[in-house]
DNA sequence: ACAACATGCAACCAAACGGTTGCGGAAAGG
DNA sequence: CCTTTCCGCAACCGTTTGGTTGCATGTTGT
């Protein structure tokens, strides 16, 4: 729900590679992971941990391991607001150049 | 350059308004940025400096007062890295439903 | 029943982080 | 010339963070 969560959580490169792979392979458990990580499997377990309070990945048990999958929807917010930020510079840099060109070429805006 | 550091600069809340700030107020100093912040200017000297470090702003001294600008292209290197994420986890999604649904309805890609 | 395996929880640790205060120096304005 | 203003640098501080080790619990297979 909240980008802030979203956010911190790809902060850690660590924790995008866990978010990657576990987008890459549904089902895949703490342990696979930490297979191919530098990483003991309790720090993954953390990055599990961080990544579903930002409900980019959630969790089930299956008996006696945890399958996890990616539930990239809040990516979306992320990536909307980045989108937003480039949007206020294009607006700005379009200000510019009309300001700097009033006239010739195409018609102005509106 | 780096994603790393593009990730690494968005986690911060504070952080992301000054961007936010910066792309709407193009040449606005560290003091004015301040002055609508619960940070001291010196916070908001560090925030920028991070930002700067990603690349996401550009600071150029005029006299005496600093004036920033959002460089925000190294978004696009963050928005792709999502967005292949979820595509990654919409690839997973296809081969579900295409195995959950191998016949009927649309034809079958390829 | 028992050994092997996967997980979760807790404590602990060093490093990074966000923030502050204090100071010194350069530009503007009187 | 002197004061003001804006800046950058450095030191310091409490909290968070990524990581570890150790242990207890539940599950699987023989």
């Amino acid at each position: 729900m909240s980008t802030d969560a979203v956010f911190a959580a790809l902060a850690d490169p660590t924790r995008r590679t866990v978010l990657d792979t576990v987008a890459a392979r549904e089902g895949i458990t703490a342990t696979q992971l930490a297979a191919g990580l530098p990483v003991t499997r309790q720090a993954v377990a953390k990055h599990l941990g961080v990544l579903a309070e930002a409900q980019l990945v959630a969790g089930e048990r299956a008996g006696r391991e945890t399958r996890w999958r990616a539930t990239p929807a809040p990516l979306t917010d992320a990536i909307a607001w980045m989108a937003n930020v480039g949007a206020a510079w294009d607006d700005r840099l379009a200000a510019l150049r009309d300001s700097a060109t009033p006239a010739r070429g195409s018609r102005p805006p509106r």
